[in-house]
DNA sequence: CGTCCGCTGGACCGATCGTTCCAGTCGTCG
DNA sequence: CGACGACTGGAACGATCGGTCCAGCGGACG
């Protein structure tokens, strides 16, 4: 793997365990093995243009992920082992790891317009296959849309309660509960 | 105000937008109009000490604030006006005032255990106050608990695509769906 | 074989970080 | 009024930040 390759992935890697600010440069070299020069080479931009590369990154493995999971022919069972996969995620990393992007968009949000998009564009990946999914069941239109928005959210929500918390209930709960919802959805009366 | 209380005011402001790493002493000194040499004395715990009143402040504000909201009698009304007080904020604050601990939160998820904590026991508190209202509502035990950390789940993720989006509209979706399942929760078949 | 260029390694820059230290100020109380 | 202790203002600390610069390595190609 050449030395961009991995740059961006040992930043996507600390940008998901630590954010933006608290990865550094130095510790981005250390970690890729990567000389400095070479990331200034590749990123003319600096952090932020090396940053921007490893959340689409980031991003497009999470989409494949999601792909997969919501492959099953359920909706309700594709979205119930999507929710609870990253449950398992965080137990197996000691509540490191949970969602790659979302501490990354939240620093974004008052300190970098370019990052921001970046993160909006991801986050609007994952909704549209979201959306996708549950139209493919007969949820149609505004609806899907607005279904697929509070999944994400419900989601994005219940990692940083179990971040914070240390605990993977929240995202046991939030499973439970869109599975009820979307039987309701799918069967409406 | 002493300046103790004003390191407070101005760190709990300066965290609410930026977070942890993206406040220094340095910006904290200058708006609070506090002295380097006060803050060290008041809190000489340095940034740690300080960070950790700070988010119990707001914490607390916040408190009050979802206190007052939930006071309404209808509970649909209650949780719907709530969450979407945070769309009013998020528009008024071009979309800088989200969840004023969330964007701490997970960078204290990795950085600091004691501010971990803090955080924990604030997202408790508010937790405690949904489930005592929706017990109020007839709404008992194991459900309540898992309901309530459900809907701060949907409310903390739909602040965090707010404010990548730059838009209200998962909180509008959010706040939609969650008087749609108070609805059903409170009066089951 | 010689030239060229993509890439590397590391020294170095000024700025800023959190923290320490202390002389000085001010109100309070003996 | 003198002394004391709580608090202030600012200088200074070493560490680390993101970024720049450049000599030189090494493989590809004429």
């Amino acid at each position: 793997m050449d030395s961009r390759q991995r740059a961006i992935d040992a930043t996507a890697a600390l940008l998901w365990r630590q954010g933006l600010r608290a990865t550094g440069i130095n510790q981005i070299v250390e970690e890729s093995k990567s000389p400095r020069g070479s990331i200034y080479f590749h990123f003319p931009g600096g952090k932020e243009e090396l940053a921007a590369a490893a959340l689409r990154s980031a991003g497009a493995v999470m989409t494949a992920n999601i792909r997969g999971a919501l492959a099953h022919r359920d909706v309700r069972t594709a979205v119930k082992r999507f929710v609870l996969s990253y449950a398992k995620e965080m137990r197996e990393s000691d509540f490191q790891h949970g969602c790659p992007i979302a501490t990354v968009a939240l620093e974004a949000a008052s300190a970098s317009p370019a990052i921001r998009e970046v993160c909006a564009g991801v986050f609007a990946e994952w909704d549209a296959l979201l959306v996708a999914r549950l139209e493919r069941d007969g949820i149609r239109g505004k609806k899907a849309r607005k279904l697929g928005a509070v999944i994400l959210s419900a989601l994005e929500g219940a990692m940083i309660l179990c971040r914070t918390h240390r605990t993977t209930e929240p995202l046991e709960w939030v499973a439970e509960h869109l599975t009820a919802t979307l039987t309701a959805a799918a069967a409406p009366r």
